[in-house]
DNA sequence: TGTACATCAGTGAACGCGCGTTCACTGATGTAC
DNA sequence: TGTACATCAGTGAACGCGCGTTCACTGATGTAC
C-alpha cells in the first residue's frame, strides 16, 4: 500500500514533467491529454486518476514550472548569495544553452504572452510565478543599495524577457546569438 | 463586375480585420474558421474563397497586424520625424490605451511568445514584421548620432514588449498602469 | 426600357478526424490467515 | 510457507462535440440584345 502510493505519486510527477516540457515548447494549448500520457508512457484513460481535468492539469504543471525556476532562482539570489548573484544570473538566463533548451528553462518568454488565455487557475498561478521572479531580482538589487529597486527589478525582467523572446524568434541562429551577447552586456551594466 | 470584385476585396478585407483582432486576443490557436467568419457576418462555407487554409489565412493576419504597426510607426519615426518622435512611440506603446486595447495594437507582447508555433508562413511573415519594427528604432537613433544604436534599438524593443507583456499579465489594474507609467519614464530615460 | 442569360459571392449540409472525458475491466501487488 | 481475497493504477473502447475542409446549391447583380 505504501509502495503503491509512491509509486503512483512518481507518475504523477512524471506526466507533471513531461507537461511542463510540452507546455513550454507548445503553449497552454498545445498538448492533448492523449499525446500526454503516451510521452509519459501510459494510455490516455489513467489520466483522470491524476488530474480533474486537463485545465487542472495545466495549473499544476505551471506550478511545476515555477517550481525549476524557484531552484534557478536559489542558485544565484539565495541567501548567501555574492556581489555577483545577479550578474550570473543574467548570463544563464541568456545563455547559449537556455535559448536552445527552450522546453526546459523560464516559462516566461514562451508563455507570457499567452496568460490572458488560460484557464483561470493556472493564470492565477502564472502571475503568482511572475511575481516571485521580480521580488527576487528586487530583493537583491535591494540588498546592493539600489533605492530604485522596484522599478528597476521590472525593467529587467522585462527585458530579459523581451530579449529572450525575439533571439527565439529569429531564424538566424548566428543573429540570435549575438543578440543575446549583446543583450547580457547591456543588461549588467544597467545593475552594475 | 467591376463591382464585385471590390465587393469581394472588402469582404476580404473584413475577415482579415477580424481574424488579425481575434488572433492578437486569442492566439493564432485560438480562433476557428466559423467563429471568425461568423464575426465577419458570414457562414463558414463561404471562407474558401477568400483563402486557401486556415494557414493561409493566419499568415496573412499577421501581415495584416503589422501593417497597422507600420502606420503607428509611420506616425513617430517618418522621415520628417521630429526629435520628441521616440520619446512619442514610448508614451504611446506603453500608454493606458494600448493597454486596454490588446485586440487593436502590436501584435509583439500577445504573440511573440508564439511565434515558434506559427505555421511557417505565418512564422515569416511574423519575423519580418518584428525586423521592421526594431529597424525603425535603430533608424531614429542613428538618427539622434547614437552609435551602438542596433544593439540599443534591440535593447529598447525587448523592454517594450516585456513591459506591456508583464503589465497584461497583471491582474491588478493599477498596479499594471503604474508599472507602465515607471516603464515609460525608464526607457525614454535610456534613450535621451 | 425590358427580357434572358451568365457570373460568382456566399450558403449550409456533410465528411473524417482528433479532442476531452467516462467507465467497465484487468492484472499486478499487498494483506490476512 | 502457501492460498484466498481486496485494492487500485492503469487499460482501451466508447461517447458527444467542434474542428477544418468540401461541394452542390442559391440568388443577387451585371451584361447582351
Amino acid at each position: 500500500m505504501a509502495d503503491k502510493s509512491t509509486h503512483k505519486a512518481r507518475t504523477r510527477a512524471r506526466i507533471l514533467d513531461e507537461a511542463a516540457s510540452a507546455i513550454r515548447t507548445g503553449g497552454a494549448q498545445g498538448i492533448s491529454v492523449a499525446d500526454l500520457m503516451k510521452r509519459a508512457g501510459l494510455t490516455h484513460g489513467g489520466f483522470y486518476a491524476h488530474f480533474n481535468s486537463r485545465d487542472d492539469l495545466v495549473a499544476h504543471a505551471v506550478d511545476r514550472m515555477f517550481e525549476d525556476s524557484a531552484t534557478m532562482l536559489d542558485r544565484y539570489l539565495g541567501d548567501d548569495a555574492d556581489e555577483a548573484g545577479l550578474a550570473g544570473l543574467i548570463d544563464h538566463y541568456l545563455s547559449e544553452r537556455a535559448y536552445r533548451a527552450a522546453d526546459k528553462g523560464c516559462p516566461l518568454p514562451g508563455l507570457l504572452g499567452e496568460t490572458a488565455r488560460m484557464p483561470p487557475a493556472a493564470r492565477a498561478r502564472f502571475e503568482a510565478g511572475v511575481q516571485q521572479f521580480r521580488d527576487r531580482i528586487e530583493r537583491a538589487l535591494k540588498n546592493r543599495g539600489r533605492p530604485d529597486s522596484a522599478v528597476l527589478a521590472s525593467s529587467i525582467l522585462a527585458e530579459l524577457v523581451g530579449a529572450m523572446s525575439l533571439a527565439r524568434a529569429m531564424s538566424d541562429q548566428q543573429a540570435a546569438l549575438d543578440y543575446l551577447a549583446a543583450s547580457r552586456a547591456r543588461i549588467k551594466e544597467r545593475v552594475s
